[in-house]
RNA sequence: GGCGCGGUACCCAAGUGGUAAGGGAGAGGUCUGCAAAACCUUUAUACGUGAGUUCGAUUCUCACCCGCGCCUCCA
């Protein structure tokens, strides 16, 4: 069964496929990079990069581009507060930016940047001025004429015809032909960054950037376009506008929108004390590998309730997936039973159903939990063979493609953080929890085993009290022994 | 006000016109030198409230209550 998916152009869960052969072509609309990104940002993140490995998973070749908006009034604003430039002030968020994504195992995408478009952008201006698309106003700026573009509001399902100017106008912008008229460019004010262009001097409006880098990487028309469900309105809707009305084709073909989450039950805000950045929540102790999964339980379209309680379960559910795996790599009996053998491919399959169908993530996680129930149970009743181990494994990789939380990376990426913390004047911040797991990186895997095999002669030689002085100190270190009839396992805290 | 989404057990959360996936948490048990892990049993006469359609609704319709989103650059 093919992937089935909902395209907000058409209101409707649809087919999805690629216009051409088997090769996608997916536009993702980026960060603006004037702070630290927060958890709402990386649920959008986390969701598109779910499309894009199940895409991938389903045989698809992809050309997946996101941008970075590195100019905005936003950015403008804050760089002169802090007297540097917009690249200066810019290059430490895309950084910690990039860094998060890592973090959360989001995988990089080719990356576009508004500020190495800005030439390419004056010239579609420029294009659209010649057609009588756009105009120019006295002090320089270019908006858009709505007005020639009839399909404006399909995307987000407003209707404009007789919405002529408004109770609305902005009195900034009287000289818009119409209050609808969106800016493509500004002119420049005193003070503020700008740039030099065959239109006159100024600096971009927001919309034109992501028509111009999608089209230039993509072509005039693409697979699909992705972003937060805020952007259905304007931006989207104004992206189609300007780039249609200018190519005369269809712009993006399918159109991804990810909902936003709450936290605690309610909007995030920073008044309402319930906004985090990525950051926060590892500094306080929390992996990231717990926040991609919670991220990823709730299907993309939607409400996610983003809670504490709900982080230690995604906690909990990782490390039953993780302490499953870890059990397959024990030893087995040769041969192979046709009860696992069938589980796995079954599980296989629904795997598959369950991201068809729009990608149904909760579903998926109900079909790997049913498949590991049964399967430690079988392994508890010395049912498992051998030749069993790979099939189950094959299905826990194909999840895994896709949620990417069972290799056991946390520690790492935590140090990194908490590394940035102590450079950033924030290491009041870093929790005892944070402390305790980075510490389960200070011994290597050789000096675990080394002090497991010490643990294991005196429990041969019923020498308990020497082998749980030696568990004691691991356990200090962050480090978790499991003793089972198949053995003696550890993993990191 | 306009348009749209949702309200499922202690928490998170799927789903179906024929009587409720999964995870977490709690309780009891099995295994075990102890611990950990794992497994088993158990926790919704019930899916916001009221009415309607239907042989039958949590699933369809309507009303109401509550939460949320967009409607000038917040993912």
């Amino acid at each position: 069964m093919p992937l089935r998916l909902f395209n907000t152009l058409s209101g409707k869960i649809e087919e999805f496929r690629p216009l051409v052969d088997n090769e996608v072509r997916m536009y993702a609309c980026g960060p603006t990079v004037y702070d630290y990104g927060h958890i709402g940002n990386f649920r959008t993140f986390v969701a598109v990069d779910i499309l894009r490995r199940y895409l991938r998973q389903s045989g698809h070749k992809l050309h997946h581009v996101m941008n970075i908006t590195d100019v905005d009034d936003k950015i403008i604003r804050n760089a002169a507060q802090a007297g540097v430039n917009v690249h200066q002030y810019t290059a430490k968020y895309q950084k910690a930016f990039l860094e998060d994504a890592a973090a959360l195992h989001i995988e990089e995408p080719q990356i576009t940047r508004a500020t190495e478009h800005i030439a390419q952008m004056a010239e579609f201006i420029a294009r659209l001025v010649e057609k009588g698309l756009a105009y120019k106003t006295e002090d320089g700026s270019y908006y858009f004429r709505i007005a020639k573009f009839p399909g404006y509001g399909k995307l987000s399902k407003r209707d404009f015809a007789g919405m002529e100017n408004g109770a609305r106008v902005d009195v900034d912008e009287y000289e818009k032909d119409n209050a609808r008229d969106f800016a493509l460019w500004k002119a420049p004010k005193s003070g503020e960054a700008s740039w030099e262009s065959v239109i006159g001097p100024g600096r971009p409006g927001w919309h034109i950037e992501c028509s111009v880098m999608s089209m230039q990487e993509l072509g005039e028309s693409f697979d699909l376009h992705a972003g937060g469900e805020d952007l259905i309105f304007p931006h989207h809707e104004n992206e189609i506008a300007q780039s249609e009305s200018l190519t005369g084709k269809q712009f993006a073909h399918f159109w991804f929108h990810a909902r936003f989450l709450l936290v605690e039950g309610e909007k995030m805000s920073k008044s309402a004390g319930n906004f985090f950045t990525l950051r926060d929540l590892v500094l306080k102790g929390h992996k990231p590998s717990s926040i991609r999964y919670l991220l990823a339980s709730v299907p993309y379209r939607h409400q996610l309730n983003f809670t504490f309680e709900g982080l230690q379960q995604a906690a909990a559910s990782v490390e039953r997936l993780r302490n499953f795996r870890l059990r397959l790599s024990g030893n087995f009996p040769d041969g192979s039973s046709l009860a696992m053998t069938s589980l796995a491919e079954q599980t296989s399959k629904r795997l598959r159903e369950s991201l068809d169908d729009d990608l149904n993530t909760a579903q998926a996680q109900a079909a790997i939990f049913d498949m590991v129930r049964a399967a430690n149970a079988a392994i508890d009743e010395g049912e498992i063979k051998k030749d069993d181990v790979p099939p189950l494994l094959a299905a826990l990789d194909q999840f895994d493609e896709i949620f990417a939380v069972l290799n056991d990376d946390d520690a790492e990426k935590m140090q990194y953080i908490a590394e940035w913390a102590n450079s950033d004047g924030r290491e009041k911040d870093i929790s005892p929890a944070l402390r305790d797991i980075i510490s389960s990186a200070a011994l290597s895997d050789d000096q675990v085993n080394q002090r497991i095999e010490q643990m294991k002669a005196a429990r041969a030689a019923k020498k308990y009290a020497e082998s749980d002085a030696i568990r004691a100190e691991l356990t200090a270190a962050a480090i978790i022994i499991e003793q089972t009839k198949e053995g003696v396992r550890w993993r990191r805290k």
